[in-house]
DNA sequence: AGATCGTCGATTGTTGACAATCTGGCATCA
DNA sequence: TGATGCCAGATTGTCAACAATCGACGATCT
């Protein structure tokens, strides 16, 4: 591995508290970000900016930069001139997004494994934990967030910021897969026990055995994923009307 | 110098700009970003709205999405309420940047491994003899595209999108500190048989030869860029004024 | 009937003016 | 002298009106 010691470690534990200024563009990117994933505006959907400024009671600057923001990370497409949507599933998109996630946890791994401390080996089971208390409360919208959090911790632990990004992308992408399975599905969060020989191999000495168990927890998630989407092909296909503002 | 008063009409105005204009953003993407990887606005330099769209001819409107676009690239950085200014150069993106594409490159390989046609392998030595074409008539800044683009059909021949996408996150900022090289020591572009071995492999049937391949070529990318930059430190550090518009 | 063309409504693209916020310098004071 | 608070300028954030473009519908022609 030629590139072991590439970046300075970060604090894992303070990474949260830097809350970027209060921007109105920043603001409504939240807010339709949660209006996407809780299902409040379903994939396909038309996304008209007019509507979206009177709904969100700001002017259409502001707003269009939120869309902006959101094309990039993958929960909106749009055509010059003619419209904005959410974005359609599709079960290519998932075989990419968990690819993609296998190669760059892998690598985020990488980066960490010679830093494993008790610090990280102690986070790591918190956010294991945090995941179980939500899905035993039943919570599954809860339970993607922690689910997140907890593969998040490797990509801030790594240090490497692009790294960070490139997460930041896929994760946005992800959650608009696992909220469009848990409204169509409900009650069908991860298991309890899910994360167990992927924390195993994550405190174990053997790299390859960590590789392994990445590979696996990501295969079996796209497999979930797309079986998921087969049964609903009415998510993919062309724009739907209705179901906004 | 101040920008030149010409107050071009629209209609005809078109004539002066190579760049297609689909909406006026992605040609202000465009020009702007031509204008930062050319050394016309250094580094560090502050990138003022106003100015720029009296630069050129629009308001701050497109502008300011045009900015946001740069951002995401990693072009350019922004405080809110504060200003906005031409990225800065660091070692550690540099690390950052070449250990992310020595992943991602693998990985496509990976993807086009099995399917590697003579279609592929034809265009491959074309890309090549085309960098070395332009290494040759001594166009430095011709060489960094070609360089690029050699680099780039891999990634499309992997047909997947989203790799791309993140290729192209990292083309941008490659482009950046390349340019920047170029500036500093020009005719320092890469010898024509940079490749060669690359290819080599990229031909053959082990696939950890060309894992090997690539990661020597990263690394050797990777010191290149690095060692320039030590011997700029200039290049780095806080903001600085003038050289704009 | 089928195809073609033009018109119209809807939607995004663009603009210039106005408001909010930050930075740096200067006067003031202990 | 050194620190502090305020003011002015600069810069970005936001807004509402206007223009350009597209897609669908219907009239017209063959």
């Amino acid at each position: 591995m030629p590139f072991s010691e590439v970046s300075t470690p970060r604090d894992v534990g303070a990474l949260l508290e830097r809350v970027p200024k209060a921007t109105l563009r920043a603001h409504i990117v939240e807010r339709l970000r949660l209006a996407i994933l809780a299902g409040d505006i379903p994939p396909g959907a038309p996304l008209v900016e007019t509507a979206l400024s009177e709904r969100f009671d700001v002017s259409r600057g502001p707003l269009r930069e939120a869309l902006r923001q959101l094309i990039e990370e993958g929960l909106v497409v749009t055509v010059p001139y003619t419209g904005t949507h959410v974005a359609e599933l599709s079960v290519e998109d998932v075989q990419e997004i968990y690819s993609l996630r296998t190669v760059l946890e892998t690598f985020a791994f990488e980066q960490v494994w010679p830093r494993r401390d008790d610090r990280f080996r102690a986070e790591l089971k918190r956010r294991n934990a945090a995941l179980i208390a939500t899905i035993d409360a039943g919570d599954d919208r809860a339970s993607i967030l922690t689910e997140l959090e907890f593969h998040g911790l490797v990509y801030e632990a790594s240090g490497h910021r692009l790294l960070q990004r490139a997460w930041h992308g896929l994760r946005g992408r992800l959650q608009l897969y696992w909220a469009a399975h848990h409204r169509a599905h409900g009650r069908r969060g991860p298991r309890r026990d899910s994360h167990d020989s992927y924390i195993k191999a994550a405190f174990g000495t053997e790299f390859e055995a960590m590789k392994i168990e990445i590979a696996n927890h990501m295969r079996r998630g796209m497999e979930t994923t797309e079986k998921f989407l087969r049964t609903r092909p009415d998510l993919s296909g062309k724009p739907k009307r209705g179901a906004n503002s």
